[in-house]
DNA sequence: CCGGTCGGTCAATAAATTATTCTTGACACC
DNA sequence: GGTGTCAAGAATAATTTATTGACCGACCGG
């Protein structure tokens, strides 16, 4: 039980002097921290060894540990009102913090709207490919690109051509079980969609990342992950569909370190590599 | 800012018996209630003052509030973590949960350490610069070019160039009050460290965005943009690096989308326009 | 290469805080 | 009234913490 309810419960079986110190020590909590057992006697006049045994009644080992006990206590206290919704003193902080909590919600709901096996299926897509073209457009453009580099880190063939045409070259070569992994909010981009019918009729696996609405990407996709993200202003709508989306490929990712064999000594050692690159 | 964090965040720049105090404390800190400053010395071998001066040095009153403030700490984080609803069904979903929970302390932290006004002065600097460059190697790479694209839809002259010689070779034409923005995780960089000098010999200003622990790219900065991202497992901390990093980088754009005259109405335009063009 | 300085560490010790012991007085019960 | 119990305080012992001064090694300018 915590100290402060403690000693409140025991409050009405004390001593006078007990009592005393009891009530100090609910009122000023906050203050006992710079408080020793002779000052905290000084403010009380009562002897120091009185407040000594206090705590050891209460089961405390001694003063110092008693003044830890309540320590927690409060921190553990501020922590749970801290948790309720919150007046930010800053305006610019409170935005932040608007901001944070949406991400949280659309990063929810695509976790949610993405079901364990499907995300599975997708790795196991990966792992099976000889080859991966990942790609994407515009503000998909990096993510393509960074998600590219997280699976070649993980010895999976994964490359991110720069722009469309480069894409449709590799596809030429592309051999069955390759895998095309398209990015694309709105899966409406017809140069996207050309591609995946190219990869398609070849033997090829179209994997499509978009909005949870339906399109034409989606439909025509093999296996089709999903991402929510939603909000009225529209600038801040991308910056929501881009963490969404990102936690969503995270989740891929980890699940590609924690089941493919060998998969996190590989990592290491391609990390190791790529950074005494970019220190040389 | 919590003390657990403030010894992770100064551990980089400690001497070789305060990093193995700091390490005994970050692994052991539920311990150290029972600890007088003599056993913690026992402990580690090394003597009583040193544990003292390692809690003066942080900042503590001695060694005792040191340990109080560990306390809270804890304490606080217990409570976060219970509060916390707990959903898992599957040993999938769980691992996807944690890695959720994980970036979101990472995006909190993040947060803490970047006073507002930091953040406004990077934005007021982005505002005032007449060009804009954004660099970033490896892993940063992607992230750097996407945060060019979002200024660029603001009317804020960015650019995000291939690689270091183009960056330096686009430096040449750069004037006074033009920003040069590095994202660089540990801030080691040679090549990195090597723009920056050559802009500010040009009266540019240099914002970096690095880790929080002390590295030479940020100490020679005007601006710095810090980042708190830390887990024992190597294959996560890269990810919730990037989480946090993503998020600091959404707040300086939310603060930029609300401060500049016009800005949601020029980004809307600007938007539609590539829009059409990805279309087409 | 050499003195000088500085930061870091430790042993010794001073200072403080805490815990115990012992005494006293109040109160209840026999 | 005698006696046991118990809370409280004073004195003091024990423990813990903080400071001091000496030493060592790294670094630096001459």
């Amino acid at each position: 039980m915590s100290p402060l309810l403690k000693i409140r419960a025991e409050r009405d079986q004390m001593s006078a002097i007990e009592r005393r110190i009891a009530d100090f020590i609910l009122d000023n909590a906050h203050l006992l921290r710079d408080y020793s057992s002779q000052q905290l006697a000084d403010a009380l006049q009562i002897s120091q060894s009185s407040v000594v045994k206090f705590s050891q009644k209460l089961g405390f080992k001694g003063y110092p540990d008693l003044k830890y006990g309540i320590g927690e206590s409060i921190a553990h206290h501020r922590a749970q009102e801290s948790t309720a919704p919150r007046t930010a003193a800053d305006p610019f902080a409170a935005s932040a913090e608007a901001l944070w909590r949406r991400k949280q919600e659309a990063e929810s709901e695509t976790r949610l709207i993405n079901p364990p096996a499907q995300i599975r299926a997708v790795a196991a897509a990966l792992t099976a490919a000889t080859q991966v073209f990942v790609t994407g457009l515009g503000e998909d453009a990096p993510q393509a690109q960074a998600l590219a580099l997280r699976l070649a880190l993980l010895d999976i063939r994964a490359s991110c051509p720069g722009d469309a045409f480069v894409v449709s070259a590799a596809l030429s070569g592309a051999a069955r079980n390759d895998v095309l992994l398209v990015l694309c909010e709105h899966g409406r981009q017809p140069a996207l969609a050309q591609l995946g019918r190219e990869l398609r009729a070849r033997g090829g696996k179209l994997v499509s990342v978009t909005r949870h609405s339906a399109n034409p990407l989606r439909s025509q996709a093999d296996l089709a992950l999903l991402v929510s993200a939603h909000d009225e202003r529209a600038h801040v709508e991308p910056l929501l569909y881009r963490a969404a989306l990102q936690h969503l490929l995270d989740v891929l990712y980890l699940e590609l370190c924690e089941t493919r064999r060998d998969a996190l000594a590989r990592l290491q050692a391609n990390a190791e590599r790529l950074r005494r690159l970019l220190e040389s």
